[in-house]
DNA sequence: ATGAAAGCGCTAACAT
DNA sequence: ATGTTAGCGCTTTCAT
């Protein structure tokens, strides 16, 4: 029997009340046409007076849809993340989605949190941001809904969104270029993630497209950090590395390093330039204000969103590989080069 | 018949290879020690061959928990609700539940989400960060397990977990007194937030505590955001106002007020000692590095998801309302008065 | 247009 | 120690 004492109202409590069977009342939640109209308001009347809800569990697990999408990311905090997060959030709960994050900080709590929410059917479709920090991306599952942020899959047999990288690295050093800089130092981020590396053949293409030569001197890789930033700045001063403007490929890193430079004595934008990538918040409140390219984070993760839902509507359509790009903010830590003798720079 | 040749096997698959009833095997899934050794043994091979995982919807369905938990907060950005939500993610999850996260930007878009998440049965319990960012805390769910974070209820029926926010403004003004302080202004968050008042009670118990007189003049009211910050010393420029210290709220307000000062003409700390809360990501990276008053949100974020769970779990149990403390961090935007002079600060 | 019956995959009595 | 019988609250045939 029926728990309309105890509880909420059951879908059987409204047939009940309102002299139907309890199909008749399914039709009237899923807004089945055929139902008679004033049977429909009588039913509808009921489900008001009790205040009744579906139960979204039963619905799942009669149907086998849970209305639900997982993303995993390296952890929850970094702003870059959580932009993602939020704008992906929101998108997919427009779309009637519960969204669920969890942070797998390696490829073994990856693996295991993938089988937990994949396996056991909590989730209809899983972002993964940052597919290639780690090993991870080979436990991704197989035929389930899956979209990759941040990184282009090695098969396209799964949707992704990405900033264009290496487009955005060109433009940051053209930039530089255009402001007289002919030895530009890069600092990458961890070259096992795609984003480092295709940054750098960003960065390559403009220098030989400036007609100028990478130096393996002036390149370091960091690992996202300001302290990374700080420390290869500190590589260079130590080894009398000798460039007039850096390319970082993140906001915090370009902060560290230009911490650095000012403890070492070197002003920034004066002595050396220095470009970031993100726009990360509070860019325009260091000192000096960060030239940096603006990434739409919240663009990228509402479109992981809507790819992420094609994938789980319509199982049959094609994948999606997009890049969004990016944009440059020119603040205060770059500036044209300023040469001590006076005239242009040197050929 | 059981779907054993198409998707992923069932309890009764499992049962049919290893010759018993499907009873059995759910014994074996849920640790039932009334299970002969042999037998358990031989279903566990079939498990793992089949590697079958049972479907956690159907068990929840079953017996009428979830094993989720939803946070809803203002959004999802912001890097202090961001910790909070990592922090309980992290601890929901050693304890077997997943996390939901959900922004509400105003109290009716959390009374729509709270409902469906409630009333349909989605989650097992509730954690609300920032319940009374407006009057969103009316539309808190009766008789189910909540959380607050961030704000202490107006009665004891939930538990919560918050910032000792007043201890933690009498820290901050009493180092500026300690300074030699004596015109201290104070740059608030959203009246309407406990957390605001809260610290602006702090601030006036310092200030009274060292013999001082708050003045009315030396108070404004800002949004959180740098540039609420930036607005406030705008004011007092203005104003003339005339002050040797400033508690800010919080560190992005502080560090618009800096910038601001700055521009003044004002040195930070020279002129203008400044103080902060939060400790904020790269707080020591700015110019001058921030003087602020660290709070381990990580740590509030666990407390909140343990009493969150034990809520879940033991219905019965007493509601706790914790408050966790501040720490001061001492860094270069405030420093020791200096007078004209040259002598002692006046009485 | 409506209802009856079966079943989603599991757990929870009550058998034996 | 194991099996049988009922559901959990809903959707989905298939009847009528």
């Amino acid at each position: 029997m029926p728990n309309h004492s105890k509880g909420r109202p059951t879908i059987r409590d409204v047939a009940a009340q309102a002299g139907v069977s309890h199909q008749t009342v399914s039709r009237v939640i899923n807004a089945d046409p055929r139902v008679a109209p004033e049977t429909r308001a009588r039913i509808e009347a009921v489900i008001a007076r009790l205040s009744y809800q579906p139960n979204a569990i039963a619905r799942s697990m009669a149907h086998g849809r849970i209305n639900t999408l997982a993303c995993i990311a390296p952890n929850l905090t970094d702003f870059t993340f959580a932009s993602l997060i939020e704008a992906a959030e929101s998108e997919a709960r427009q779309h009637g989605y519960f969204f669920l994050s969890a942070s797998a900080a390696d490829a073994e709590a990856f693996a295991a949190l993938t089988e937990q929410l994949v396996a056991a059917r909590r989730v209809d479709g899983l972002m993964v941001i940052n597919p290639f920090a780690d090993n991870r991306f080979r436990y991704v599952p197989r035929d389930f809904p899956i979209v990759f942020v941040g990184a282009r899959p090695r098969k396209e047999t799964v949707s992704s969104v990405a900033l264009d990288d290496h487009a955005a690295a060109v433009a940051a050093v053209r930039h530089l270029v255009s402001l007289g800089h002919r030895r530009i130092a890069l600092l990458t981020g961890p070259l096992t993630e795609d984003c480092s590396k295709d940054r750098r053949a960003g960065y390559v293409e403009a220098l030989r497209e400036a007609g100028l030569k990478v130096s393996p001197t002036l390149v370091q890789e960091g690992d996202w950090s300001a302290t990374s930033g700080d420390q290869a700045v500190q590589h260079w001063q130590q080894t009398d590395a000798d460039y007039t403007a850096l390319f970082a490929q993140n906001d915090r890193m370009a902060v560290g390093a230009i911490r650095a430079l000012r403890l070492a004595g070197r002003r920034v934008p004066d002595d050396v330039s220095v470009i970031g990538v993100d726009d990360m918040p509070l860019a325009s409140y260091f000192d000096p204000p960060l030239t940096t390219m603006h990434q739409d984070l919240a663009a990228i993760g509402r479109t992981a969103a809507q790819l992420l839902l094609r994938a789980v509507l319509e199982p049959e359509a094609p994948r999606e590989q997009l890049k969004l790009s990016a944009e440059l903010v020119v603040r205060q830590s770059t500036s044209p080069i300023v040469r001590e003798g006076g005239g242009t720079h040197p050929r």
